[in-house]
RNA sequence: GGGCGUAUAGCUCAGCGGAAGAGCAUCGGCCUUACAAGCCGAGGGUCGCAGGUUCGAACCCUGCUGCGCCCACCA
């Protein structure tokens, strides 16, 4: 009856669900139903370019939770969208432009290049969302937002208007970290520290009006920016320099005088000469120095970081590198050089480009932060925010109590245009909410827009009530808002996570999220970032569809990857990528995501999970297969009444089992430990469903005839398509695609729902749960293994039955054994199987000794299996006296412990009997063995 | 300078106070009519090092070492 195909094959699955889950349209979230909320907004993947493996595993993260509170009866919302990433967007863009047509942008101007990042924005938004589909991301497509399109952008100036009224937003000229590439500022997030070594180089200023040509000898490692110099200082308790604090000195090569002052905050006495040239409009600390003794602040560089026309002439247009040089040359030849050491230094660079940033005085707009902060950090003590794991609360509390005003404008030209208007007559600005007809302040009429940018992250800082409606009072937002769990990685818990909370308790009055789940980042096997260039970057689409060698090496072309990186793909990939599916990549990725690690994704995992769903399909394959007469109504009203106690061992077993696995499950994502979730459900299908229950369901199945028999195969028929049933759901969110493909074929009652996605999630039934079952389950099992163990060392083959006799001195385990000698005679391919109490095994047997050993603690069975004529006495002497050893080791331990009076004394009792027992089994084994041994020498 | 993470089988990782686990890889045997992307077995680990706490430590504490992140006005 059913044509399903032997080998599972995603591609023929995948895309067609996905269709079909849209056109039911099960994505959506009312805002009109009385379900308990429970919202996950995305965080928005930038457009600039396509998805990697990273943004597969927060889409994975997100969509198990949503599909899984959404199956649990919560009006789940996920919503989608994407950011412009201002600098990085413009920057691909720009790079873009170049490679092709060898443009700037200022080729082109601020419009006609705007109109191609919109064109790059729609073509990599598009494929963005294209690969969550491909993922299957259970996204509430028709509220997609995009952080520029309208109701954002009116977001984004209603939030910088009340902001700036507030007094919360200022504009102020500062010292700012400065891109000289982009050619704009940057915040301090935004500028990436690395160790270089550098040079201390030991310059002498000479006193002024000094009779003995007395010389005040500063150290720094930015010699050219000396020619900015508006001080020097020295340390106000300084014996040695005190006598100079209020005189002037010369500033070599610029022929002006500058103060000598005092000043205990910049200056370490123990450090370098003691004495510091003071730059403070290029340097941070220099800059606060200048504030606190009224300094002059000279900018030497210009936007591009080269000398400016405050700079001698000698030096102007110099890049800094060929002004440090010039400087020490001219210094040598002044004799003012003292001397130079190596010193490590860290080197701000653009997190966007990679330029050295500089410092530079700027006018700018800032939002003042301390205000905003106070409230964040309190919702977090107050644990109205919760951070999983727990450990990132220090890393926010930190950064929280420390924070400094934001640097928001950029002098980019994607993003949002600052809403500030300056007048041509008093040059005041305007700030508001629409363009105004004249200057708040005179009533000029003839105004300008600011040219600038807002920082990206501005916009996304309102992005969890600013995609729900805000600023109107919509009913999303107070159906959604609040949102449940913000899921992200925790590279961005300052950029982002940090003033999503500051916005939202200021805007909305309430915490953005109720907890913030913070996932470790994917590398590559060696645990390296994945970077284009060192061409180990995984494309989520080619592990679903699979990629040639040259496919990914036509790709990475395409991007314009260098030489080097092509060669690492040849070196990383030298078979390409093999097809997996997204069911298996998302297995792989939930497996992995144990929290506080990052995840170094090895594709022979995603290899192994994409075995798994192969396994799952086949176990389906099977049940359908042997569902004759089977109906599912009829099952479902017996299992909860009489029909369980007609359950065979193994029913019971299964479906105790089943409900452990449940429990767990659900225990494990509450908690977001989605590994543990993923392992247990993994265990269950493969380890116990597969390997085990259906192997003794096999017999059961065909059996007929008898009523008895019937009445067994009605059983063993229902227990097996009902547990599939529950373990697809339980493994839905996980597996999306291939537990929808077969619990569409799988016998339901009627009445059910049209897609597993709106079924209800498992929950554990405790009155399954059956521990005796379990306990005689695991003596058959121990039986089966043994037998087969033998059969394995005595290369019997399979098909070859054996006869086996079972020893016991307990008489309960006997009649176990006895009542159960059919599952053990079908698992363990036994012919006569003969139960016995302890004794001489038979003529002609090996024993394999059950019992004393962690996997059979209690159990005290003999399994002798009748190999007359093939005892290899030799072999069989050494594996018993392998074994004997091993015990002996056991006992020794055992011993050990109990003749320890304070072991006795201060273990919990449990424990203490737990070792007499394993002590006395120990004993037990080692008698065997011996026995065994004995019984060997007289063959 | 502060903070955080991490070190467990050849590889990628679970386990985090009471007898060392999974997947992949390796070895042996099986085409047993759900699955060879499979089945049945096997081998493989002084759980980074040194101390300490405890009756008991891979697990808790301290120190050290290696690797990796983050923060900081490290002339």
């Amino acid at each position: 009856m059913n044509e399903l195909p032997k080998v599972y094959d995603p591609a023929q699955v995948e895309g067609r669900w996905y269709r079909e889950w849209i056109e039911q349209n099960v994505f959506h979230a009312d805002a009109n139903t009385p379900k308990a909320p429970y919202t996950i907004v995305i965080p928005p993947p930038n457009v600039t370019g396509s998805l990697h493996i990273g943004h597969a595993l927060f889409a994975t993260l997100q969509d198990i939770l949503t599909r899984w509170r959404r199956m649990q009866g919560y009006n789940a919302l996920w919503l989608p969208g994407t950011d412009h990433a201002g600098i990085a967007t413009q920057l691909v863009v720009e790079r873009r432009l170049w490679r092709e047509e060898q443009k700037t942008r200022q080729d082109l101007g601020r419009e006609a290049f705007l109109e191609r990042v919109w064109q790059w924005k729609q073509r990599s938004g598009g494929r963005i969302l294209e690969q969550l589909k491909v993922l299957g991301a259970s996204c509430d497509w028709p509220r997609e937002r995009f952080t520029m399109d309208e109701g954002l952008s009116r977001a984004v100036r209603e939030a910088f208007v009340r902001l700036y009224e507030e007094g919360l937003i200022y504009r102020a000229r500062r010292l700012i970290n400065w891109c000289p590439r982009c050619h704009s500022a940057l915040s301090d997030l935004e500028v990436e520290h690395t160790d270089t070594d550098g040079k201390l180089w030991h310059i002498a200023y000479p006193v002024e009006g000094s009779s003995g040509g007395e010389r005040l000898v500063v150290a720094t490692t930015r010699p050219e920016t000396l020619l900015g110099d508006t001080a020097v200082a020295v340390h106000p308790e300084d014996e040695r320099f005190r006598h100079l604090i209020g005189r002037r000195a010369e500033l070599p090569l610029t022929g002006r005088t500058i103060p000598i002052i005092g000043d205990a905050v910049l200056v370490d006495r123990e450090f370098g000469t003691g004495a510091v040239k003071v730059t403070p409009g290029h340097d941070f600390n220099d800059f606060e120095t200048g504030l606190r003794h009224g300094l002059e602040m000279i900018s030497v560089f210009d936007a591009d970081a080269k000398l400016n026309e405050n700079a001698p002439a000698a030096y102007r247009g110099l890049t800094t590198k060929e002004a440090r040089e010039r400087v020490l040359a001219d210094l040598k030849a002044a004799g003012l050089l003292q001397g130079e050491e190596p010193h490590k230094l860290s080197l701000g660079q653009c997190e966007r480009c990679g330029t050295v940033v500089e410092p530079m005085l700027s006018l700018q707009w800032f939002v003042k932060t301390g205000p905003l902060a106070r409230p964040a950090i309190e919702a977090v003590e107050q644990g109205k925010t919760r951070f999983v794991p727990e450990n990132w609360t220090k890393t926010y509390m930190h950064w929280m109590t420390n924070i400094k005003d934001w640097c928001i404008s950029r002098q980019l030209w994607w993003g949002h245009r600052i809403p500030a208007w300056y007048c041509a007559a008093c040059q005041e600005p305007t700030v508001a909410r629409e363009t105004p007809a004249a200057c708040a302040r005179c009533g000029h009429k003839e105004l300008r827009q600011d040219d600038d940018v807002l920082d990206t992250w501005f916009s996304s800082a309102l992005w969890p009530f600013s995609t729900l409606g805000w600023p109107d009072d919509t009913k999303d937002l107070r159906t959604f808002y609040p949102t449940s769990v913000m899921e992200t990685g925790y590279d961005i818990i300052f950029f982002w996570v940090a003033r999503m909370m500051m916005m939202g308790l200021h805007f909305m009055k309430d915490v953005p999220f109720q907890t913030v789940f913070l996932h470790a980042l994917v590398v590559d096997e060696n645990g390296d970032k994945m970077s284009k260039v060192k061409g180990n970057v995984i494309d989520p689409l080619d592990v679903i569809h699979g990629a040639t060698l040259e496919q990914l090496l036509t790709k990475a072309q395409g991007d314009g990857a260098p030489k080097e990186a092509l060669e690492n793909i040849k070196k990383n990939f030298p078979q390409g990528i093999p097809a997996a599916g997204a069911d298996a990549l998302r297995f792989t990725l939930a497996a992995m995501a144990a929290q506080g690690r990052n995840i170094r994704l090895a594709l022979s995992r995603v290899e192994g999970y994409r075995h798994f769903a192969n396994k799952l399909w086949n176990a389906a394959r099977f049940t359908l297969m042997n569902l004759e007469g089977h109906d599912a109504d009829r099952w479902h009203d017996e299992l909860g009444s009489e029909a369980r106690e007609r359950l065979g061992l193994g029913d019971r077993w299964i479906l105790s089992r089943l409900q452990r696995t449940v429990a767990e499950v659900d225990q494990a994502l509450e908690a977001f430990k989605f590994n543990e979730a993923a392992q247990a459900i993994y265990r269950f299908l493969w380890t116990e469903f597969c390997d085990w229950y259906i192997e003794l369901a096999k017999p059961a199945l065909q059996g007929s005839g008898t009523p008895a028999a019937e009445t067994r195969r009605r059983m063993a028929q229902g227990v097996l398509s009902s547990t599939l049933e529950v373990a697809c759901r339980l493994l839905h969110p996980f597996m999306p695609f291939v537990t929808e493909e077969i619990w569409q074929q799988l016998p339901r009652p009627s009445g059910s729902s049209g897609s597993i996605m709106i079924t209800m999630y498992p929950v554990a039934d405790d009155t399954l749960i059956d521990a005796a079952a379990e306990r005689s389950m695991a003596l058959v099992q121990q039986v089966v293994t043994a037998v087969r163990n033998l059969r394995s060392e005595y290369h019997v083959g399979p098909g070859v039955p054996l006869d086996v006799t079972v020893m016991s001195a307990d008489a309960a385990t006997r009649a176990e054994v006895e009542a159960h000698a059919e599952l053990i005679q079908g698992l363990g391919r036994v012919r006569e199987l003969q139960v016995a109490p302890r004794g001489e095994p038979p003529h002609g047997t090996v024993v394999s000794v059950i019992g004393g050993d962690a996997a059979s603690a209690g159990m005290d069975i003999d399994v002798a299996v009748n190999l007359e004529g093939q005892i290899d006495v030799a072999a069989e002497r050494v594996r018993i006296a392998k074994d004997l050893a091993k015990t002996e080791k056991d006992l020794a331990q055992s011993q050990a412990k109990l003749e320890k009076p304070s072991f006795v004394e201060r273990a919990p009792p449990a424990v203490v009997e737990e070792e007499r027992r394993r002590l006395a089994e120990s004993q037990d084994r080692i008698a065997k063995l011996k026995a065994s041994l004995e019984r060997l020498g007289r063959l």
